[in-house]
DNA sequence: CGAGGAGCGA
DNA sequence: ACGTCGCTCCTCGA
């Protein structure tokens, strides 16, 4: 079994970013982390809890919420880790053996057409192919040449069919190197189980991240990718029930917004990209699939703060196109341009902006003199809060989660989280038990925590804030790709 | 061993 | 200049 090393307060939120727990350590305590046995490091732990200036720096800004969830988190995706999914190590081989016999033959296939043996993993030796043998032309450039990615690689592909069959090739080995490979490396020999290790306060807006095995980016779709996602099985006797926030983050920009429209259409149960589709195109007696698909896609951007220029390239279409969406859209669900305005100020004025729970992310570009590095700045201000109180409200979740199984003394475990997503390993008799307790707590988790909401965030004009309702989606099945 | 390119997820 | 947050694989050159 792996070590868990959770020296949590590894990187402690008051300082995030800047400050991580080793040195913490040394500040407070005058001693090398790194040095101490995991005995002593746990005595320092303890110490940095029972400091008082840490604490009352806590209060004063208004993180104690915040603390104590971080705090409870260390044990909870500890046994998490520990327990682990269980993977079915046989099926996974045998599918890259499909792969593998897959990639041979394209590879082989490219090797005739060209007349040349050269390595397909190299990206350099593909430029070769591509912009000097055979001539074709470069369409976009990066630090060290002529890209080759697959936005420059399907352009080249609706005239030459050697791009294509390097994409084809691409897919299965990125599927074969990262996820058969990878996965059965990480595989534990004696109970078949794969044991991923969570940073809680690895990233720059409070979501999780999961590292060695990366268990958050499994592939997700048809073919070879489903197949993997269904290597992950349940322990015996057991199903895999997997349950998952709908359109979390653009319930939270309603909320963090205030926006009517957006609200309305989140009461009424509404399809929200046809709802922005029929802003979008307002002359339309019907929407389109094609159009519901561009509004899905603006949706979406405006969360990342997007431009004309970016919807374009994601949209293929003309940036002054792309730009109407964003400008209609902005039109239309107004309050949302006024909460970022209003976001962006505070951010510029304080030099960090906050989560509905006082989650911080310190952000000082934001008055930098380069307009580049502003306006990177300005999209990590608007995606933040977006994006920290979603990581904000599953942590509560699933810490109401693992209460209620200790309560209850459930046999099922919580084993996997995937930023709007949790997996559970349970018995068959418990079932019911937990679709239960999973739907009630993550759908009213704002109705647990609301005492924990810190409304000046919200940027309220008077009125009380209005909260979306909070659906959630639950599988279940034999394995991770049948529960989804 | 690290930088760069590429690609997987939410 | 060009949409956020991550992790891992590979190549290539120090």
């Amino acid at each position: 079994m792996k070590y868990i090393d959770y020296s949590i307060l590894q990187r402690l939120l008051v300082h995030r970013g800047k400050m991580d727990f080793p040195a913490l350590v040394y500040r407070e305590l005058g001693l090398v982390y790194s040095s101490l046995s995991s005995v002593e490091q746990a005595h320092a732990l303890e110490q940095i809890h029972s400091n008082g200036s840490l604490l009352e720096e806590i209060k004063e800004k208004e993180m104690q919420a915040i603390f104590e969830i971080e705090t409870d988190m260390i044990s909870i995706l500890a046994r998490m880790e520990e327990i682990g999914v269980r993977v079915d190590a046989k099926k996974l081989t045998s599918i890259g053996k499909e792969i593998v016999q897959k990639m041979t033959h394209i590879e082989a296939e490219i090797f005739s057409n060209v007349g040349e043996v050269f390595n397909l993993n190299s990206p350099k030796q593909i430029q070769y192919i591509l912009f000097e043998k055979l001539g074709i032309k470069p369409l976009k450039k990066n630090k060290t040449g002529y890209s080759v990615d697959t936005e420059v690689l399907e352009e080249i592909a609706k005239s030459h069919d050697i791009a294509r069959s390097i994409l084809e090739y691409r897919l299965l080995a990125k599927l074969n190197s990262t996820y058969i490979i990878g996965l059965s490396k990480a595989i534990q020999k004696e109970t078949s189980t794969i044991h991923t290790t969570y940073e809680s306060l690895g990233t720059s807006t409070g979501r999780l991240s999961s590292n060695d095995p990366n268990l958050q980016n499994i592939p997700t779709g048809d073919g070879y990718a489903e197949e993997i996602k269904s290597c992950f099985i349940p322990r015996k006797g057991n199903i895999l029930m997997v349950a998952d926030y709908s359109q979390i983050e653009l319930r939270i920009l309603a909320l963090l917004s205030q926006d009517p429209h957006l609200l309305e259409a989140f009461e009424n149960g509404e399809d929200i990209h046809e709802r922005t589709a029929r802003f979008l195109f307002p002359n339309e007696k019907t929407i389109s699939q094609d159009q519901r698909r561009i509004a899905k896609m603006v949706n979406f951007g405006v969360i990342y703060g997007i431009t004309g220029f970016g919807l374009a390239k994601t949209l293929g279409c003309s940036p002054w196109e792309a730009g109407r969406y964003v400008d209609a859209f902005y039109e239309k669900y107004s309050r949302v341009g006024e909460y970022y305005d209003d976001l962006v100020k505070k951010g510029e004025e304080d030099s960090y902006v906050s989560t509905l729970f006082g989650r911080r992310r310190y952000i000082s570009s934001l008055t930098d003199a380069n307009k580049t590095l502003r306006a990177a700045a300005r999209r990590e201000a608007i995606n933040m809060p977006v994006q920290g109180t979603a990581a904000d409200i599953l942590k509560f979740a699933m810490r109401e989660i693992a209460k209620e199984i200790k309560q209850q003394n459930l046999k099922g475990s919580m084993i996997l989280q995937v930023h709007d997503e949790l997996v559970f390993d349970i018995p068959k008799n418990e079932q019911e038990t937990f679709q239960e307790i999973v739907r009630d707590i993550m759908e009213h988790i704002f109705d647990t925590v609301k005492d924990k909401i810190q409304t000046q965030n919200l940027f309220l004009k008077g009125e009380k804030p209005q909260f979306p309702p909070i659906l959630v989606d639950i599988g279940v099945g034999e394995n991770w790709a049948k529960a989804k």
